[in-house]
DNA sequence: CGAATATCAGTTATACTGAAATTA
DNA sequence: CTAATTTCAGTAGAACTGATATTC
């Protein structure tokens, strides 16, 4: 699988185009798809990312949404307003503290999260098809590291 | 190197967050730092792809642009007034049809393009740190892979 | 007082769709 | 006439910064 361009032994008219120019191309047209398949849903790609951290480190502040997520506070202040009315996520004051107000997501949220996984999915086996396990799981964890590296690094 | 997380023996409390969650995660934060690399030469992370599109095709016209950057023949329209503006492409009607106009790089256009791959080159290092060339040519192959079946596929 | 949080308000970037003119 | 290309115009979504009130 994935036969030629491993060793070009001529890049004469071949521009290599970096990693860093494929990551953007990628993520560009994997957007169109996810927003495309998650459209029926009514979600956006931001709310479904969001939603998806929400999921996987349980209730936050909107200002640790924004940290996670890498935006302004509020522009997920924002997100949040319009997930809250369409009842993905519910918002509670924190116990300990009087101003700040914990997000978390609904039964709603989690069942509509679900749905949407299976989409998404699908539009991963579309984007790396024939993968070994293996390979996913190598590609992952790349993925994750570089994701590490970047987030930390420089700021 | 990269040690963990290859085959987690169980998952509780671990969430996989999919393939597809990471590419948009790690586009997200490496599009900060492009755009902050890219601002000093005044630049922005499309323009930056729009002139490297035209480095790797040559001369094209702007719906040929649109088709290779999958966006709008409008939303190419803009960008290349503003590209016109600043002296990095020149546009030239076709010898051959006298309604398509030909956009290519000029001078100036090719030189800055070299100046922010250096600085785009050291964001890459710095999203994929410590990669021997193999491993970085089985990436790139892997991501050429899936932008190409993005692309085609189901459209 | 100072720092963190939430949030109202305005702004900007960048894409989009619609519509029209030109040319093969 | 039809189709492709360019381009004017308006629109929309999602981010941003600034400013303000509240809480610890």
């Amino acid at each position: 699988m994935v036969p030629a361009n491993l060793s070009p032994s001529h890049d004469d008219g071949v521009k290599p185009l970096g990693l860093a120019y494929l990551v953007g191309r990628l993520d560009h047209v994997l957007n169109k798809r996810l927003r495309d398949c998650l459209a029926p849903f009514g979600l956006s790609v931001s709310q479904y990312t969001a939603l998806s951290v929400f999921r996987a480190q349980g209730a936050l502040s909107n200002a640790q949404l924004a940290v996670r997520t890498m935006i302004s506070p509020q522009s997920a202040n924002e997100m949040v307003k319009t997930m809250e009315v369409q009842g993905w996520i519910e918002r509670n004051p924190d116990p300990t503290h009087g101003r700040i107000i914990q997000i978390s997501l609904t039964e709603r949220g989690q069942a509509i999260l679900r749905e949407c996984d299976a989409k998404v999915r699908a539009v991963e086996m579309v984007m790396f098809p024939d993968m070994k396990d293996d390979e996913r799981a190598r590609l992952h964890a790349q993925l994750r590291a570089a994701v590490r590296a970047m987030s930390l690094d420089g700021i």
